[in-house]
DNA sequence: TTCCTTTACGCAAACGTTTGCGGAAACGTT
DNA sequence: AACGTTTCCGCAAACGTTTGCGTAAAGGAA
């Protein structure tokens, strides 16, 4: 096992006779080198393939170009999306990634901040884990590196967000559903502290509210871990009433899916009797019988985004922090659950 | 924006009046400290919450605790499934991982190789892009630095290799299609340089010689990009045949939905006139209808194994590189499109 | 008691890069 | 020609940790 040696910073010096100083200065575009001087280093750093030694450069200058990633789950699909926008983005950049998982698990989040930040990360990008209730280990390292959310985000938290219009895309997803003629409009969603939840119920209110639609309690249905299978006996639920909902807007694919297949059990036709729209234009959106209209979330543009303005927070430290949204528009993607011939 | 100042060793140094190289001994249980003293520097180290600085550490001891991490595709699910086992092993293990994606392009692969080995992660885990030709530059860098390739692998790079049982699985599969009455399997695969496809093919190959039935050439069909809307087609050919196969055995489970899906157009009753069997378990499996027989493929697991053979060549290098492959035992999980009642 | 070995520490160099400061040379102004 | 300013380099220290080597003291054997 032998380790490549790389070229040093004192082997080019000493092949152009210039100083070590004069070398690193020149390689870092310092405006103390002249131009002739510079472009003979860099022309020979680049033909010995030279590469700086990470770890003496960042012990020195306490800069490493990683950033840290949290996320609650890997492997949920959106988010997956999400990391390759990121990854795409901070690899074009110069920058590389490190991810950490918080499982949803509050505190593990908070561990996983101070790991990255004992590390030397530049800078952290995370998105939150579903039930946080105490922002206050976030707040203590918010002036300390720069930190920008995505997805799951706290209004409280002075820092750049990056999200989608949630509201604004519950409102346009309702507004379909009025539009094909839906008078009944039902919604499965989480209950009270779930972000996301919170705007796209707020977009349904707005949109039954502005087409002078009734709000009935009785088609508003809130579950804790919203899933397939909660979707499922949502829909179970909204069947069995006196008087049924002619359609059912879920505000996650899974939940959606669940509805479908329960609807599928019973006869109910699609979207005729009942019309279907989901959150999320996940790969099962296309899979199940009849395809799932849905809300296209544009995951990898939001992990691009969010590098985007991390960097930028790296490279031009602000001395005050506010909370700034980035909104990243959706669009309502119409299948065969809510197609109107 | 000020960045906490972590304690050092020299100030631990101090307080206990000790000298920096003894309490860096007595942080690293080297044998020369006495046992009192070095509880009483671990101790204080504890409560100082003392971090080493990766970088002086680093760039001193060229050890990181970083694993860096290739993978083709970081959305696809049985990908984030290996990466989940991944994370979660490295962290239990006190290392770090950094993940670069290839997105299936082999020159890229070969540049993220590189550039993680100068980045000085302590060794790499990498799954091959599906279309790599050249295994020349991994060859180059597999006696400089521990690596451990997973999934997708080459037989001819001499290193660990974690993989499932992929010949086994599909004679599995093919075996219970054959005991559930079905006698003319079909098969759909990738054309050759796929080793995963290959392997799954000898398993089918095997398991219709060991029940003496034909193999028929018009019911072995390959495809280069297996996907869902290729399963579709290839289903369509199939049923256009005069002889139809009873069974229809695809080694994704894209492409097996796809089938279902066809199958389930031209009214074709499934499991009894055909029946249907994929390969992973993705996530989709159960939302297609009839929900899809399949083989589990253990991503979590491939993980979890990778990291602790990286580790262990990491932690005890060997002097001579030889190719060990490490199974891990997948099962058929038989749903609704292949249940014989 | 003497000699040899072991234990348990401390000194100082090394790792590769960045950066403050100083000095020499060149240039421009008076 | 003298003086002040600018340009463009080099010296050397710093960053925090690890590790080779040396030394003093303690312990054990002859």
């Amino acid at each position: 096992m032998q380790k490549k040696r790389n070229i040093t910073l004192k082997e080019l010096a000493k092949a152009l006779e210039l100083s070590i100083s004069t070398v690193s200065r020149a390689l870092n575009n310092h405006p103390d080198i002249s131009e002739p001087t510079k472009e003979k280093v860099q022309k020979l750093a680049e033909k010995h393939n030279y590469v700086p030694n990470l770890f003496a450069s960042g012990f020195r200058s306490h800069r490493t170009h990683i950033l840290g990633v949290i996320v609650p789950n890997i492997s949920h699909y959106f988010t997956s999306t999400i990391l390759k926008g990121i990854l795409e983005k901070a690899e074009n950049s110069g920058y590389r990634v490190i991810i950490s998982e918080s499982k949803n698990d509050e505190k593990k989040q908070s561990e996983m901040l101070q790991t990255m930040m004992q590390f030397g990360v530049d800078g952290i990008l995370m998105a939150l884990s579903r039930r946080t209730k105490s922002i206050d280990d976030i707040l203590k390292i918010v002036n300390r590196i720069p930190l920008v959310m995505f997805d799951k985000v706290s209004g409280k938290i002075p820092c750049t967000q990056v999200v989608i219009n949630e509201e604004e895309a519950a409102y346009n997803a309702i507004e379909h559903l009025i539009n094909i003629g839906k008078r009944r409009i039902a919604i499965i969603k989480e209950t009270e502290g779930s972000f996301n939840s919170e705007k796209r119920f707020e977009g349904y209110l707005r949109a039954l509210r502005e087409h002078d639609l009734p709000i009935d309690e009785k088609i508003i249905l809130s579950t804790e871990d919203i899933s397939l299978s909660k979707g499922r006996m949502m829909a179970n639920v909204l069947l069995s009433l006196k008087k049924r909902p002619d359609a059912i807007f879920a505000i996650t694919d899974s939940a959606a899916i669940g509805v479908i297949k329960a609807l599928n059990k019973f006869k109910v036709n699609i979207p005729d009797e009942i019309a279907v729209v989901g959150f999320s234009n996940s790969v099962n959106s296309t899979i199940i019988s009849p395809s799932l209209s849905t809300v296209d979330q544009p995951g990898h543009q939001i992990g691009r985004t969010a590098v985007k303005y991390l960097i930028e927070e790296i490279e031009n430290p602000k001395e005050d922090l506010v909370t700034r949204t980035i909104e990243i528009k959706t669009n309502l993607i119409v299948r065969d659950s809510s197609f109107k011939v």
